[in-house]
DNA sequence: TCTGGGGTCCTAGGACCC
DNA sequence: TCTGGGGTCCTAGGACCC
């Protein structure tokens, strides 16, 4: 029995959250600009009637937008935090299983929901009762399919803001009326390729035979057709993972072309970096800079390079971890360009608790070598090329395989011997 | 019969997401 | 002149291990 998952997207967020705070813009054109007011990073409906582009420059819109009329607010990312944190809070009422997807996303799990269309429709009403924040509602028996759901849900006056897609026979009906890029994991590039092999649309994605589609394409792709046929893929997760990384980057107002600054501000990303990673009590040991040219300059040179340091032990020092970004500006740094980004991210994150300022060793380095062990024991006691002729299917040896394949869960190898 | 090959780690880069 | 910032996953190739 398939699950039914519900994606709830909050329409237009940070233009939404500016209104429930200035009510006057209720049914105005707004625009949110990005960080230095680069360029526009949402819209109300009202706005994308005009043609405002996602993404579109303010430096070239400023007049046509003031000739529109459109209403302008420089982002307030402490706002928009805030109001999702209650957006989520809503949303926990109507199921306990629930994920977060993004900032303005959450997958909910309506398993053992009756009508599943009144139970969202009064969802929607609820949510925009106690926050103000419209929404759409996509459900179906997976998180893709229940992306296109939404997209229906948010395009469609007639479905009010809910969009069913249970059904294998509306299923296909939706995926006939979209493109390629409309399936989320599908962007630009990936729907070129499709194309030169002859699919062009979401159907024939979805109809191909998967095991031709991970050959050509990998696992991802092959993932996507899969849930696009109604085979989930990709679980909710109700409880969020541990960050793995972070990054603190910046474009510059000018371009820079001089090392000494170039140096400056890859110590004041490498410092907000790791004030970042210690307010969530976190240490890493791999520190990757990175500097570009820019790419919309098209008349220019380019080159962006990165370079990863690793410090074999992890630490939450903002001078070693700053030390290390510069060590690795150096190794990458070329004179001559005009740069226009960098940026230092911190990799491999873990847990402070576990550093302490002792040496510190990754589980996994632990893991491998237990297995390296483990496949020299075994070698040893069933003679060499015993894991290589397991792969052939003996049986007994099979176990031992399976049980090698599982080490990454153990680390002491003296059980994989117990056969 | 074949008789160090299978496996992991590391890094850079690509592609995608919101 | 002026085009965001912060994430994730996957892959490929070479180094390395025993």
């Amino acid at each position: 029995m398939t699950k039914p998952i519900a994606l709830i997207d909050c329409n237009n967020f940070y233009a939404s959250c500016e209104r429930v705070f200035q009510p006057q813009l209720m049914g105005k054109p707004i625009v949110v600009l990005s960080n230095n007011d680069g360029c526009v990073i949402a819209r109300s409906n009202e706005a994308k009637a005009l043609g405002v582009e996602m993404g579109a420059p303010w430096h070239l819109n400023k007049e046509n937008f003031e000739r529109l009329g459109v209403k302008i607010r420089s982002s307030n990312y402490a706002l928009y935090g805030d109001m999702s944190a209650r957006v989520m809070r809503t949303l926990r009422q109507f199921s306990p299983s629930l994920e977060v997807y993004s900032i303005d996303e959450a997958f909910l799990c309506l398993d053992g929901i009756a009508d599943l269309e009144n139970h969202a429709r009064d969802l929607r009403k609820t949510v925009a009762q106690w926050t103000g924040i419209p929404v759409s509602v996509g459900i179906a028996p997976t998180k893709t399919l229940a992306k296109v759901a939404n997209k229906i849900a948010k395009s469609d006056a007639r479905s009010g803001g809910v969009f069913c897609l249970m059904d294998d026979g509306q299923q296909i009906a939706a995926l006939k009326k979209i493109g390629l890029t409309d399936i989320w994991g599908i962007a630009h590039r990936l729907a070129l390729r499709l194309q030169e092999t002859g699919m062009t649309s979401p159907l024939d994605l979805r109809d191909v035979d998967p095991k031709l589609i991970r050959q050509a394409f990998g696992v991802t792709v092959e993932r996507i057709a899969l849930e696009l046929r109604g085979v989930p893929c990709l679980e909710i997760e109700d409880i969020s993972p541990p960050r793995k990384s972070l990054v603190a980057s910046r474009s510059f107002g000018r371009p820079v072309e001089i090392l000494n600054d170039m140096h400056e501000a890859v110590a004041t990303y490498a410092n907000r970096a790791a004030e970042k990673m210690r307010k969530q009590n976190l240490a890493t040991a791999n520190i990757v800079v990175f500097i570009e040219t820019n790419s919309f300059r098209k008349q220019d040179r380019q080159y962006r390079a990165s370079q990863t340091v690793n410090l074999s032990v992890a630490t939450a020092d903002s001078g070693k971890i700053t030390t290390a970004a510069l060590k690795g500006l150096s190794a990458i740094w070329r004179s001559g360009f005009l740069y226009k980004k960098a940026g230092v991210m911190l990799l491999d994150l873990v847990s402070a608790d576990h550093v302490q300022g002792s040496l510190f060793q990754p589980t996994d380095t632990l893991v491998s070598k237990a297995r390296m062990q483990a496949m020299d024991a075994i070698n040893q006691r069933f003679g060499r090329g015993t894991i290589r002729v397991a792969a052939t299917g003996l049986q007994a040896s099979w176990q031992l395989r399976r049980n090698f394949m599982s080490a990454r869960y153990t680390t002491d190898w003296r059980e994989l011997l117990r056969v």
